[in-house]
DNA sequence: CATTAAATTACACTACGTGCAAGTTTGCAC
DNA sequence: GTGCAAACTTGCACGTAGTGTAATTTAATG
């Protein structure tokens, strides 16, 4: 009975998922800077040198959950068509963000985050790399058409701004709703998406979106205008 | 005789002063993660505590610079004709940046901040501080304009992209020319910097950028082509 | 079962960041 | 000047973070 993982790393699995698991609690029952490493150790019911074993601390073990969340955006955009317009390849892979499952922990996260500086800058960072993987996901496309020059600046420039685009309608939809997870919430963050990737797509030509064949756009964005962030 | 600045003003900004020159000497002498807080203290002529009342960290003390620097641009952007649009407002403050005295403290740290994980983490904040000032200070140039609603949405997804794009450029300029100052070395950064706010203005189009009246952009940014970041 | 490699643990040590209670300097009024 | 109050600096103590190391336990292999 040959099984996929050996022991050894469904235990460090589990010990990982431990970790964090106790991390998240002891964030929710005590708030962020109310809990020491060595509590959620405790709480995980490993040793306190364990702990660093797996994370180099306590943020890095709350931001494994944005990692996951955002290695899964990557991800949805490494498996879009290469002759799709890249824009439009990022803005599926932004789409796929907009579901209960995937935002769950992140939104959860944000509560804590809003108001704490140490958790946002670990969250910076989480976004970074992200950035950081995108920008090489899109150099490996554009590689692939042959006799093509990949232009760093374009590379960088639109990696960055599209990260930042997901960033503003997150915080956007946070400040509007919260950590609601509705279907309702999650139409409006999955409009916001494509209303900040439209705004990209166009060059940030005017506040109002260009005209869309969605109606839902205008409303939307009507809405959010009343907004106080 | 009545100064502008009281003694104890005056001190206080020699202080800290002191204390972010001693930083940048142990950095330039030792490298990054090779000396403490209490060489910096040492160094400025203060005691540990007194440190710690100017700054929360050693990456703190270096990143004021990347601060002064960012506030630099902001403050560039404010001083900008209300009825100008917003992205060439935006490129104007950039280009302010491409200036000798101002780039050379940021220059010098990108140096260190190349492969150094503390460090850059707080430049990320830096940056992220800036956005979030920017984004503030375009909230204020909407809302001049009477009756005029304020789009949240596009003001984060905005400010967030053009802050994108100037990081990009100081990444393919550095990359390109390390902290060379030279004029031809700062020219080379103002055409980054110009080529991503019209990748930004053209809504990212296409990877070779909108053919514009000046010959030296496509130059540069077929320069640009080989290189590896 | 024995051997080897990996993971966990305890321990020690340096450095960080902060509260607190001194001491010192500056500003201001008389 | 003298005195006083507020601001600034300093030393000390304390808890916590993060890391090196060596010993111990646990899993894989033959």
């Amino acid at each position: 009975m040959p099984e996929l993982l050996s022991r050894r790393e469904l235990n460090k699995a589990a010990t990982r998922q431990a970790i964090t698991d106790a991390a998240l609690t002891l964030l929710r029952a005590r708030g962020p800077g109310n809990f020491t490493v060595e509590d959620i150790a405790e709480s995980a019911g490993v040793s306190r040198r364990t702990f660093f074993n797996y994370f180099s601390s306590t943020e890095a073990a709350l931001a494994s959950m944005t990692h996951g969340f955002l290695d899964n955006a990557l991800q949805q955009f490494r498996r879009r068509p290469t002759d799709e317009p890249i824009l439009e390849s990022a803005r599926a892979a932004l789409m796929q963000l907009a579901d209960p499952m995937t935002v769950a922990p992140l939104a959860e996260l944000f509560t804590f985050t809003q108001d704490n500086a140490v958790l946002s800058r670990s969250e910076l960072e989480a976004w970074d790399h992200c950035t950081e993987e995108i920008i090489t996901a899109a150099r490996e496309r554009f590689a692939g058409t042959p006799g093509a020059v990949v232009d760093e600046l374009y590379l960088r420039a639109l990696a960055g701004s599209v990260i930042s685009c997901g960033k503003a309608a997150m915080d956007v939809w946070f400040a509007r709703c919260g950590a609601d997870l509705s279907p309702a919430s999650l139409a409006v963050l999955r409009q916001l998406l494509i209303d900040a990737m439209g705004h990209l797509g166009s060059g940030f030509g005017s506040p109002v979106p260009a005209a869309s064949p969605s109606a839902t756009s205008t409303t939307a964005t009507t809405h959010l205008n009343k907004e106080r962030l």
